[in-house]
DNA sequence: GTCTATATGAGGATAGAC
DNA sequence: GTCTATCCTCATATAGAC
């Protein structure tokens, strides 16, 4: 104990920062690079078995090492599915926000927010699947070292929520559906995607974003009411 | 061991029955209806924690009992979870039946296959959290206990394309989507909504339905594509 | 930075008394 | 049908040598 172990958790109200690890001196990196390799190693085996059923003698193994070396580089392995995490958040809210101070038309803001859900499905695979899947583990754990999901989820809703009333009030969006409920769909519907999309497919994730956009805007229907069958 | 344990997995190809567990003699129902009652308390758990975070001792002090004793009912934690799920399952499929069946226009029964979807969250709220959750694990384990879990989704998911298809050969919904991905944002959607749904919010799950149906075949756009901003 | 060795605890499951 | 008592395994984590 006493290393380089907790990178994070600094942080107090805006929990989502970081990547640019404060680096001191001129460290010689290669410690960083291997520790954000064992993060990456992890982030799979957490994705495919889930969390708990992971073990660190799973995780030490992968990386060519026995388990109690593991504790050089993280003190816990909670340590290690919180940078998973928070990886991957970092990267979403810093995309959203780029987005966000374009401003452009609110339909053209949401398309693009959903072309970033679906462009982190790729890089980010791993720690999508772990936050969909162990979110409510997480969240379960005594202190409040996972509080900040909630927090990071009630910015991005804010977000969300924000540019649908905007669509709304200007007469782009139907007013009569719920802009929360809404949001939530769309959100579920990208992330839940990791689910069963695999790199390689018939579509990318790009092709995926403009087969939902579609749908999202204008409907699964024709307008015609007909049946002629054949 | 060797008690009234095993009550599924005599079957192979079609997984989905059981229900009405073949009553032998004049059996006292107090049996099944114990049984019964420690699987809801563990679904509520397995729902809330994981199920690989629940303890087979914690699922006993619920029901006021000690772990030893579970096992006079069961002779397995999987055992439980096995059949939280497949009582879900059976409901499931034969709701869906049911409605094809009638075989109205394709879009009517769309519309009344995602009520179906939406109906089962409440009195299956336990059982389709941890499907979501727990289901990479569950599959993951050794074995082919879980393998019904692939068989009923195939099935439920040819039913759902089946009907896509049509409603496309009549006109009635748009050709250009891709059926197998347009059923998988439908099935996502509903199911997903298990993770914050809870009842006596504003909207239950029959306004969840018709607002989720309105979206999807209506599209959230209302055709102006203008911007006045008020 | 990795190893060996091990502390420490918890989990699933069993046997047999009541 | 539940309890007591306990086995066995496997988990996270630690200490200190190399």
């Amino acid at each position: 104990m006493g290393d380089v172990n907790t990178r994070k958790n600094s942080g107090t109200a805006m929990p989502v920062r970081r990547q640019s690890t404060t680096r001191r001196t001129a460290a010689p990196a290669s410690a960083s690079e291997r520790r954000d390799h064992l993060v990456k190693l992890a982030a799979e085996l957490f994705a495919r078995k889930g969390f708990q059923a992971t073990t660190v003698r799973q995780i030490a193994e992968e990386a060519g090492i026995l388990s109690g070396s593991l504790y050089h580089h993280f003190d816990s392995k909670e340590t290690i599915v919180d940078e998973v995490l928070t990886t991957f958040l970092d990267d979403l809210v810093g995309r959203y926000r780029s987005v966000l101070v374009e401003a452009r038309d609110p339909r053209e803001t949401l398309s693009e927010m959903v072309r970033i859900g679906f462009g982190t499905l790729e890089p980010h695979r791993a720690a999508i699947t772990v936050m969909q899947n162990d979110w409510n583990y997480l969240r379960s754990l005594p202190g409040d070292r996972f509080d900040y999901l909630v927090k990071v989820e009630e910015e991005v809703e804010r977000m969300w929520i924000e540019q649908i009333k905007l669509g709304q009030a200007n007469g782009m969006l139907r007013p009569d559906v719920d802009p929360k409920l809404t949001y939530r769909m769309i959100r579920d519907t990208i992330w839940v995607t990791v689910r069963w999309f695999r790199p390689g497919g018939r579509l990318d994730t790009a092709g995926l974003a403009e087969h939902y956009i579609t749908i999202l805007f204008d409907g699964l229907a024709t307008g015609e009411r007909g049946d002629r069958r054949t």
